[in-house]
DNA sequence: GTCTATAGGTGGATAGAC
DNA sequence: GTCTATCCACCTATAGAC
């Protein structure tokens, strides 16, 4: 049997590829696309340009992976509500969770930053990221459908429509929270988009209950 | 008498100031303020990057101005709305009208592109951008207030409150309906945020109506 | 006020050694 | 894979002539 060889690595570290990743979307959520630049990589990862280039040829390759890992990402975490919450307002709730905590980083989302600079971006990453919001579109309209089926939402019109005005609400308060470097803006914000998808459910109850006495 | 000197100028023009505070204030909103430089400016006015520095003399000064004016020209069209329209819902149609007119010419919303790039912008100009979002926030927050105790809106909470997150709902619409370069995605999340500051009159009426008979 | 010319820096990107 | 060295385009900004 022969001896297995020493693992020099001195601890578990992700692959390079991946900490360009994670030190570029910090820049990007900060300062955007066109806020930052490969020296500003190098510099925090203490290896030279050239380097990078390496692993990302062209600026437009890491941007394109930055959103399609990004795009990832919040697609398991969605997966992961499903599993874990059964009703709609408790998965909206965890959604808006998701949100804030990329707020709590002082981060903007990823792909509401980029969407900002979306006339200056490469083809490709334009693509992806129209491919973000489309997914979350869905998602959010499967949730409102369902909730609303089963009487723990209530709001009028068509889901997509409403899937469509909350993506645009959490992003909005998302972008002029982080101007004012407040957190709470965002979290009231975001609970109002709450309650008016239940605010009929209570006018309801209003109802109900006038009619009861 | 003294002979009139000619009057050389061929059309009545804007002075230059105005004209490179225009073309500055086109390629912000569609590109950000880190996606233009005044050689853009230069080329489009057809005079050169020096020329442009004599009336600006650092990009700073520039951007600042942009917000100003901006600002300025924001305030006249909220005075011009409260003079002409009387009642809440009128106020907010015009409002929403406001931000449909910038996206209708492929814009974003000046101040929510640069929220976005807030991180990156000088000072001067991360003050002037809050003071144009603290503006907006005043006036909505008395449009909500006076509309509310005239019986022609309903919602809950502090109108302060409802004024934040119609303002961010109304900027996140925008900037992800510019990506789609779509539209009527904006109008049609706009007309939500407006339905759902009478939403509960609708439900009022439809106790009075279930009272009634 | 606008020009030419240029400084001084940074951007993304490549070649080739190790 | 990472380095040194370098390219060239572009950036903001200034000096000084007209």
């Amino acid at each position: 049997m022969r001896a297995r060889k020493i693992d020099r690595r001195p601890v578990a570290q992700p692959p390079v590829a991946q900490r360009i990743l994670d030190v570029a979307e910090q820049l990007v959520q900060t300062r955007g696309f066109n806020g930052f630049s490969y020296a500003d990589v190098a510099e925090t990862l203490l290896v030279t340009k050239a380097s990078l280039h390496y692993h990302f040829p062209a600026k437009a390759d890491l941007g394109r992976a930055l959103i399609e890992r990004y795009h990832l990402v919040f697609g398991q975490a969605l997966a992961a509500i499903d599993r874990q919450v059964p009703d709609a307002r408790g998965k909206l709730r965890r959604y808006i969770g998701l949100y804030d905590s990329v707020l709590r980083n002082n981060r903007m989302c990823l792909c509401g930053m980029l969407a900002a600079e979306y006339a200056t971006l490469p083809i490709q990453m334009q693509k992806e990221l129209l491919r973000f919001f489309d997914a979350n579109e869905v998602w959010l309209a499967t949730v409102l459908e369902d909730g609303r089926r089963a009487g723990d939402l209530s709001f009028r019109g068509p889901a997509k429509q409403r899937a469509r005005s909350i993506l645009g609400a959490l992003e909005g308060a998302m972008l002029v929270a982080r101007a004012y470097g407040n957190g709470r803006r965002f979290l009231s914000a975001a609970k109002q988009v709450l309650a008016d998808v239940c605010i009929e459910h209570a006018a309801e109850r209003e109802l109900m209950a006038s009619a009861a006495f």
